[in-house]
DNA sequence: TGCTTCTCGAACAACGGTGTACGCCTTTCA
DNA sequence: TGAAAGGCGTACACCGTTGTTCGAGAAGCA
């Protein structure tokens, strides 16, 4: 068992790892698949998989928890000294492949978690884009002319639209990157005629 | 009954009305909602509800064609001549007050409609803009270093991502109109770097 | 090899949703 | 005023989903 010290044997581990993989990936593209679905996909019964979670809240809590920890460890990889444009670059292109391939998971935990653990899960990445903007607004190179809490809703709009169009086949991958990077800028950076 | 020419009794139509507009109301916010908790907001039995729409496609599709009409007829009456950035503005804040309010309502419709249906409910809106946003590359004002459908992309983005902040309450609804228009043009104008 | 752990399918209960059938009652309208 | 149209509640069948139980059997591990 995993709650007390006892070791697992490998089999379960594995199958703990294919079920989180697969839950993983159908929960990024269809936050209502079901827990048979996901069992299926990860070549595993649907018995046994809840022989390792709980519920299927569990399931998506702990795919949650994967993801946010791949993410954390990305982004507080990210470089944000420097000018808070070429920091805002950095960070974009690192939150971008996060969306990108994570996107979905975050609505099908607004289902399974509860409110607050959902506060929880974006505070952190949130607290960092947070201080980024505000770090430029200090500094005169993002608008002042608008609510930060605004600007934050803008770039997450923009990163999730971009996700949309990509897996929609209207963006190619490779271009989304820079389109992201230019259109946030665009939208932050002070304006002359302001 | 509808089908053939007999006109239908006075509170026939009266409940019809009635499912509708509540049916509009609560698509608007949870494309999920059940057919019962409809039948309850229009005050009218569930079985009642039955025999107007046959089923609960029939209803949510029913619903996004008088969106669809009351939308086209909105986006039609914006005048787009003059100074692409000025038309923008217009229609950006008619376009926010549709998406504002029936938002949710095309997430509904995309469970119950065929693709194709879909496609065609999309396809006027977008071809307003898309001619204003080409109009607007042609004339220098907009930038031209991304893919006229990427602005799309954008815009539609900016635009869903202040309905879900009014609907959360970060943001005052009274602000939206002027935050959509800021941040598009921003995102849209050429700039003095590019 | 043999004990323990785990898997797996089948079956079951519970829930909530959609859609239908029936019978009684109210409203409309001529 | 009375026949027709419509509303309404109840009950039912059906479906998919979640979560559980049981027992047989396979896999891991010492």
């Amino acid at each position: 068992m995993a709650i007390d010290g006892t070791a697992r044997r490998a089999d379960a581990r594995r199958n703990v790892e294919s079920i989180l993989e697969a839950a993983t990936a159908l929960l990024a593209t269809d936050p209502a698949v079901s827990v048979n679905e996901i069992a299926r996909a990860a070549g595993v019964g649907r018995v046994t998989l809840y022989g390792h979670f709980p519920s299927r809240a569990a399931l998506v809590e702990a795919v949650s928890r994967r993801v946010i920890a791949s993410t954390d460890q990305a982004l507080t990889a990210v470089d944000l000294d420097g000018d808070a444009r070429d920091a805002m670059a950095r960070l974009l292109a690192a939150t971008w492949q996060l969306t990108y391939r994570f996107g979905a998971i975050v609505v099908a935990a607004s289902d399974a978690l509860t409110p607050e653990e959902m506060r929880r899960v974006h505070e952190e990445p949130a607290r960092r884009m947070r201080a980024l903007v505000a770090r430029g607004r200090d500094e005169g190179v993002f608008r002042r002319d608008m609510p930060l809490s605004w600007q934050l809703t803008t770039v997450q709009a923009v990163l999730h639209g971009a996700s949309a169009a990509v897996h929609r086949g209207d963006v190619p991958a490779e271009d989304a990157t820079r389109l992201v990077r230019d259109t946030v800028l665009a939208a932050l950076a002070v304006t002359s005629s302001g």
